[in-house]
DNA sequence: AGATAATCGAGACGGTACGTCCCGTCTTCCA
DNA sequence: TGGAAGACGGGACGTACCGTCTCGATTATCT
């Protein structure tokens, strides 16, 4: 992500409309409110942590709660979103391998971490809700495929890679054999998986 | 499960306990309310669809449907394993390119064939729910892993790929691939992806 | 209100439907649920009771209670329905100062005991609700009034009062001074009213 | 209230305290405010209407109606006592059936005015919300009653009334009748009822 | 054939969370 | 400083499901 973007808005939380009148929505309220909400995700879970019990946890009222996330799920992804930065990096010092495994190594780290529970939230919700997989694919996920993109594409006018790639494809097998065997396994990663999917594709 | 076993009975449903006396549990009530459960996860989702709404769409009482079924896991495993016949058939002629094209293209078809939205479903809800995970895994996932297995195997060992090709990676990469772009597009999948996956990964 | 007449009836509590199939409603829980809002009535007030609270106490669910009654007015009503009967008798001994005395004495008696709380609630929402009008109506006050109206006219066939009286309304004004009054002295009544009444304009 | 106030204070707003500085209250805001409050109290009744609702209707802010008035009772009570006009005057002109009959001609016509449904509504909530009725008595009721008692009292001394005449009684027994058949017949009045009372009862 | 016993649809039951509304207080900015 | 706007904690509202339970009415099987 550039300097020049800010974006440290919240994805999902309502607008307050531009309002012009009346008394400002505390950012203290919200922080408590989204540190209350990740505190219930992790001990109780998504499907039993109740928006009520997070108010009540955050001292708040329900109102409050309501006023800035229609439903549980854009309060848990605000919550993740706000601790959190899916930010494996992609570098390209021209050794595809390298930079490959780097990353992989990074998106390995991601999905093991607090930030696995948000990946497996949004790959739940995203084919039932559109809107949710298009936020998620601007906020993250269309900026790391154009990486990678670009990275396989420099591999290839190098001579590292055949002059007949697929780019798109092996651009893509990398997280998608990571995200598909997290998913497979329940949310477990074998270790070498990074080192494995180089050593088979990229060298 | 002994070999021998025919396997008819539901995986999930409770015992109706060897009734020796009493009316018998009407299989016809089962298959409607199991026909009833599937339509709602597809049309709503695993979290939105309510048992209430199950037994009312089956007609049947709540009762007959908690008698059989503890929770709705149970009732959705079940309801998945009785209807869907996800038939991608996995032959091996030799011809480890033309066989994953075959494959592929199967997968494909139901993909985004009724099944699809099924799968999908599966598919998201996995990660939330571990049990619904273990279910798919036992019953479709474990058996077409293991044939895609043996076919790359069998392909290295007549050397129509490399000594040191990584096995279960390379037998992964096309269900990967397929899944993890089909949800990406949100249930749409590319005409030419299996040819693709075929020519860069198999050729 | 004869005996021919059971009449035992709810007033304002919803039709179970004549249900069929299905778990009655349980009587008990009625019964529990009604003294439960009578108690609240008394020790809150109308406006303060909840009908939350009311559940509370009657160790019953909020479904239990709405199943039943629409809203709080419909709970009390038939709270106070269940425990009390509006019974002033009329009786016709052929001296009419000595009837309509008798009357309005236990008129009187019935206002200031906890009956004054129905009717409070009665004339406060009648002009609101119409419905709650008619039932009060066809209940209890109808009766009242051809009873007083039959009183008067017999008295003015016997010659008792003058053959030029307008009936209804002499028959009606018992009943509107003592109620008027009630009413302006805010649920006070003048010990000596029946008297002064009877011999002012029956005598 | 010493006689010599100018009484053109509200009964019951709170003092805006001598405010020494700053921008004082607008009299239109309170005006707006009180319109708004009467308006809602006859179309949706006391209970129902809430101080919220009103701000909104007269276009202020919440705080600016509970800076005048703590709660509904003060604010309803005020906004009666400026918008009504129950002006049914009595004059004595030594007649008193035609006198009566004068006042509750009028009376009719204000109960079945656009002034009647408040009236309705006033007496239906003054036995609940006895702050209601004292406000109402102070303002309105007192005075009439006090007239009615003079006009019979000096009837009686005139002799054109028994000597032992119930004079409350019967300086009560028109409004009584009135009201009490307004309220029965759901806000609706036989055209004839002032003529009636007054030849039943005054003549 | 009759008794026995578990089934069936229906729906009431005590609970719990939902999302909305209003309370009365407060905080901010504008005039 | 008054006023419009509206956020705040609180709490009741009426609804929807949960999983359990009762009800009368069906079925089968076992005497």
């Amino acid at each position: 992500m550039t300097p020049s973007a800010p974006a440290e808005m919240s994805t999902v939380a309502l607008d307050a409309g531009l309002a012009r009148g009346g008394r400002p929505r505390s950012k203290e309220r919200e922080r408590e409110i989204l540190a209350a909400a990740l505190h219930a995700l992790v001990t109780e879970g998504f499907d039993a942590m109740t928006i009520e019990g997070v108010a009540a946890a955050a001292g708040a009222g329900k109102a409050t709660v309501y006023r800035r996330w229609h439903n549980k799920i854009d309060l848990v992804i605000d919550a993740i979103g706000e601790q959190v930065a899916l930010r494996a990096e992609i570098v390209d010092t021209g050794d595809i391998g390298a930079d490959m495994r780097s990353y992989l190594r990074q998106l390995q780290r991601d999905l093991l971490g607090p930030n696995g529970a948000l990946l497996a939230t949004f790959m739940a919700e995203r084919l039932r809700h559109p809107a949710l997989a298009e936020a998620f694919e601007a906020q993250y996920a269309s900026e790391k495929r154009a990486c990678l993109r670009k990275l396989v594409r420099r591999a290839v006018e190098r001579g590292a890679l055949p002059a007949d790639t697929d780019i798109d494809l092996l651009a893509g097998v990398g997280p998608a054999l990571m995200v598909y065997e997290f998913v497979q396994r329940g949310g477990r990663l074998p270790r070498d998986l990074p080192d494995r999917i180089v050593r088979q594709f990229f060298e």
